[in-house]
DNA sequence: CGATTGTTTGAGGAATATCAATATGTGTGG
DNA sequence: CCACACATATTGATATTCCTCAAACAATCG
């Protein structure tokens, strides 16, 4: 019995999170075709590594359950976090152009992914045209989202890139169908300043600053956004001009 | 004569920044297919844009000559440059998710650029797979910039930013086989400014001090790069800690 | 429950923005 | 070709954000 539910559950077509995930957009055969490949639910311990940076493209990860984060390392050691990942997120994408993970993706919390061999993919990427101009839909918007984040930091100061980060994740949740009222912070406040460009410190006094104003409301990891439209202010209010 | 010289010198295969365009990798039966689809060398005046952000892509283009920028304005109005693009780069990639210019390519300088019909471009990419996987090489090198730009965003200082993109248009240099001690800032300050998350008045401080010690000489929006070495100890330092 | 790791709070300082003034460059009409 | 007007760039003085360092507090894990 929960074998055979784990087996309906283990595929596209009754994934929560198809609409954002790869299958979207496919025709139930192509849907079909891509899921003969796919491993799913492979179990991902907090802390582990999906790919590190410089290996080689062996497959993509479409994240099933839990959360993930991708960081890169320059030449001279500087690390930069460069997004952080929910289910129906796709990792990888950024190894298609050079065969080569360009970035590091480690499980913030105990996760599940589906995994898709790139040998296989790249074979259906000539039968499906629909899955090819999907991935480079996929890639485009890792590159808007990498120029919308680009964006925050050099126009926006602390509380408008934190504030930012704040929406961002409540409409992805919304994506998800899950409250987009409540936000989890569950990576460390380390990976969050260094995402930020700022300091662990300077994001708990913006945080603290955000509450004493009655716009958020947290415990623990938990956000509560108490007033949408003011966060909406405060993550538009360009860089060193603060409308207090 | 004329007309005849210009002809030559009107195909990928005479071009002197094709191994950073589009046929790189391309074997010349596939470039001579690509080069029936293009039209060379279209003039653009300086202040004149190649697309808009928004605009629906009907082609790419391939700059032959001069400098462009590009820019995004957010739903708050704000404007962020994304990049700056020479002679060989190729402009428009970003609309090949979505179809539709996510930004606005503006000419820096009288320019010319190759017009690459995406209808056709499209056509060759079902024909011709080693250009698909060129084309999805250049995105993934255009989403590898943007996240080396979002690390100095985050991880440098004013300082470590400039000296940063100084090297980067000097490499670029390089590969085209121009002199790669001398950049051109031929850009405002306005925009150089707003590309590195600064004002401009720090710009002009900035390479002042750099003057000041030795490592840049500069006459109006000519720099020499005098001490390669320190420049690249000033790019590589960590934001907030200067180590003088 | 102690040790370790992560987070918050406080005081002071450094980097860089802002404002103001000057200098330099660029285009235009006479 | 010059002179004027306007745009752009530099320099100086001051203000502000956010970092740094230090310490207390809280959470997590064996």
């Amino acid at each position: 019995m929960v074998a055979t539910a784990r087996r309906i559950q283990q595929a596209c077509s009754h994934c929560s999170v198809a609409h954002l995930c790869l299958p979207y957009s496919l025709d139930p055969v192509e849907i079909s075709r891509l899921e003969s490949q796919i491993s799913f639910d492979r179990s991902v311990t907090a802390g582990d590594q999906l790919f590190a940076q410089g290996d080689q493209l062996k497959a993509l990860y479409a994240i099933s359950k839990g959360s993930f984060k991708t960081a890169v390392v320059d030449a001279n050691g500087l690390e930069q976090i460069m997004g952080f990942y929910f289910p129906g997120d796709l990792l990888g994408l950024d190894a298609l152009g050079e065969q080569t993970h360009q970035c590091t993706a480690t499980a913030i919390e105990n996760a599940a992914v589906c995994r898709l061999p790139f040998h296989q993919l790249e074979g259906l990427l000539t039968q499906l045209p629909s899955l090819r101009s999907r991935l480079m839909r996929l890639m485009g918007q890792a590159l808007t989202d990498d120029e919308q984040q680009l964006l925050a930091m050099g126009q926006k100061n602390s509380e408008g890139r934190l504030a930012t980060l704040l929406l961002n994740f409540s409409r992805r949740r919304a994506m998800r169908n899950l409250d987009s009222t409540t936000v989890y912070l569950n990576m460390k406040r380390a990976d969050l300043a260094n995402y930020l460009g700022m300091r662990v410190e300077t994001i708990s006094r913006v945080l603290g600053h955000l509450q004493s104003q009655g716009i958020l409301d947290r415990k623990r990891k938990e956000v509560k956004i108490l007033d949408l439209a003011a966060l909406h202010t405060r993550a538009g209010s360009t860089a060193w001009v603060a409308d207090d």
